[in-house]
DNA sequence: GATTTTGTTCAATTTGTCTTGAACTATTCG
DNA sequence: CGAATAGTTCAAGACAAATTGAACAAAATC
């Protein structure tokens, strides 16, 4: 699990934000996303496109992200619809351009709210309605066999409560 | 041929629940932890072997797993090592029986530190590795686009301190 | 000391996820 | 209007991770 990939990406070492691939320091920031998106089970190509977001001095549109991400027009399209959805992203007007541009929501606390909210609290909703199902079933069982499986769960269901009491303060310390 | 296996003796001592495949409970118990193994992405078959030791009356040795589990050799194998070297499970002498048998480690405290210690940890250390060649790099850079830049580096700075200042915490209130 | 039991390793296969690119809709431009 | 531009969708292909099973090694048993 978790192991880093070297970054393959050749960057073209100016320091001009508007060249046609991505500049070495740009390719750096890159590259941490990317590691972070491993950790959270998210793909790589999303992990590109808000890191680029995210370093870059101006909102981009999704022509420029493929051309200096080398994505194609499918990944960088569902990268973005998910980015968005996610709120890891905005959409900015920009004058005199057709094109939809984008800049990176840089505030933390409203993502990882988020992204406890979409994944993890679903998470623990569905173990705790397992886990009382579980309970049930275990009032079925032979009196000593019952009182070891029923500590058992007990233990699941503290750990599962904990949990949850946990997270306020994730996005607390987290996301301050 | 050779005597009847002790395993099996046993099994005829003891209640229905040590059977040839898993009960409906256990099959739940089990279901709980592969949900979480995807979480942190793990394996199916491991979350499986810690299951069902987890949730088991006695210890188990690998050939049980593998005839309950339907596991391959190889799965069951590489799965009890991880397990073992995680600290998640502990190995059981058994009288008159030259199997290696297995019980669960229950206690979460020490798991949950160690898998802090072994995937997060090092995850932090090669961020903060990396954010310091960035901030090196960031010098290189003309005077206004350095100053943008160097805050937002600042910024993923203080997100890897704030995270590795955290851990402790979470060992403690969720080990606890 | 030959055979069975127990367990490990790893190349090949299977399984599952990500990315691509072509077909498509919708909008703007000349 | 017709052509060019912007963006979405999704089946197929590419890729990565998990699992299998057969070959192997070590130890116990007869």
């Amino acid at each position: 699990m978790l192991l880093a990939k070297p970054q393959k990406s050749v960057a073209k070492n100016d320091h001009a934000a508007t060249g046609v691939t991505v500049s070495a320091l740009e390719s750096e920031v890159i590259g941490l996303f990317v590691q972070l998106s491993r950790v959270i089970g998210q793909p790589r190509s999303f992990a590109e496109i808000y890191g680029l977001l995210f370093i870059s001095g101006q909102p981009l549109a999704m022509d420029d992200l493929i051309e200096r991400l080398k994505l194609s027009k499918g990944s960088a399209s569902q990268g973005l619809k998910f980015l968005r959805h996610a709120g890891a992203i905005r959409m900015v007007y920009v004058p005199g351009d057709r094109r939809v541009h984008y800049e990176a929501v840089a505030e933390l606390r409203n993502l990882v709210a988020r992204f406890l909210r979409d994944y993890v609290v679903p998470q623990l909703d569905s173990s705790e309605a397992r886990l009382q199902t579980i309970a049930v079933m275990v009032k079925q069982l032979p009196g000593d066999e019952q009182a070891r499986v029923a500590s058992r769960i007990t233990m699941l269901q503290s750990w599962e409560k904990r949990t949850r009491n946990f997270l306020p303060l994730v996005v607390k310390l987290l996301g301050g």
